[in-house]
DNA sequence: TCTAAGGTTTGATAAATATCAAGCAGCAAT
DNA sequence: ATTGCTGCTTGATATTTATCAAACCTTAGA
């Protein structure tokens, strides 16, 4: 299969200033391949052979140490990772797993890296990306630091809810225990702060979440876009 | 003053292979200023006006939320920090104070946006930059997520130690407060922290650490290049 | 339909971390 | 040297979070 055959990519920010014949060797060396779940596509402190970008399905990156493991972050349709350690061709910080059966394009990092170097726009594209995560890691830091874990509960349901169109009742995309990991919980923890936030018009059922009192929630969770727009 | 009277700046990694001429059009716009100590330079929230360098001195970035805050980062000479906002266009995430009577670079960020836009040796610099950055970013939230305060204080002192060029004793270079906050854990678990550390062959008097036993406090930090090594 | 497996929830308990209050130590200005 | 300020440390206590064990669901497959 072909790069050309995934429209989608080449509308990417990413790759939309790329020169035609850059966007070509791209394409030449890029694989798209399906992997059913629970596979592990890379592992941390592998060296980085590949841009990774998921067309389809969900991918878990997650990061551990001494037996210890943390979800670092979910990647759904269109979103790339391994931007950072292709670029500066060092090894992998993250592992990433599947979690449903999910299709992704593979871009050899060598290729990567040579079109990063003659193409301007492509280039620029890489400046504003990296600028995009390294500011959502940022965000990341200060949530966890700065708030208890009911509180960047609260906050994730706030920002959940403005991703369901403001809708007062919505699914969960992901596992519970995922989401605890992903919070800095444990998925006990996870139970228990969502009967916290009861008192405040929540109320979760299986994956279905209906917020009931949104100025109550709003009230608890604070949100600034400083730490909860990803945008900003 | 000029920029040109900082020849340091000049052979910085970012600068270094910037074409002369565009070398001159961020030179003519710079400021170079001496602050004393605990200025605040920016607030986060606000757009980003400056590139910032260190030349001399001491920065701490920290942030805010509800009252409380914590200190994400400190930066000495020659550090650059405010990178990703000013390439983005994006308000400060950060609010950055000096700790210590400092001297500063500032670069307006329209004159780096507009060398970057047409200088590729920059724009290439600035991709490597800000990949060590997100990189470093990433490295904090697994130390932050997968380690006790303990374990995080002990990677500390080994990172420190290592940099001190393996010297069993060496000194702080931030207060200890702050310290605690870069950690973070309050003041008070900090020198408790200290305490637990004794066993494993760590001594703190003041600001002097000594380690006597590297051996056992390897065996508990358990450093890795992928969470430890800021190059890495 | 039944079963087994894995995720989720609950309760009891333990560990980690924060808070509060007080005292101590270093240091700069007088 | 004395004063006052600030940061550091210590002890007591409270809160937050994790761990462990068990029960409960849900769901995929036999």
């Amino acid at each position: 299969m072909k790069l050309s055959d995934i429209p989608e990519i080449q509308s990417l920010p990413l790759f939309r200033d790329v020169e035609d014949g850059n966007l070509d060797v791209l394409m030449r060396g890029a694989y798209v391949q399906n992997f059913p779940p629970r596979i592990e596509l890379i592992t941390e402190g592998e060296p980085s052979d590949f841009l990774h970008i998921v067309i389809e399905g969900t991918v878990e990156m997650f990061a551990s140490w001494n037996g210890r493991d943390t979800t670092m972050a979910t990647v759904k349709s269109l979103g790339t990772f391994i931007l950072a350690a292709t670029i500066r061709d060092a090894p992998y910080l993250m592992s990433a797993r599947t979690l449903e059966k999910s299709r992704l394009v593979l871009l050899p990092s060598e290729d990567v890296r040579s079109v990063f170097q003659k193409d301007s726009g492509f280039a620029h594209a890489i400046v504003a990306e990296l600028a995009q995560c390294y500011r959502s890691v940022i965000k990341n830091t200060k949530n966890l630091k700065l708030r208890t874990s009911i509180e960047r509960l609260a906050n994730y349901l706030v920002r959940k809810q403005i991703g369901a169109g403001g809708a007062s009742s919505f699914e969960l995309d992901i596992e519970k225990r995922r989401l605890a990991s992903y919070l800095g919980m444990t998925p006990e923890n996870l139970s228990r702060a969502i009967k916290a936030l009861q008192p405040y018009g929540v109320t979760v059922d299986g994956a279905r979440v209906t917020i009931t009192n949104p100025k109550d929630l709003l009230d608890l969770a604070k949100p600034t876009p400083l730490i909860d727009d990803p945008a900003h």
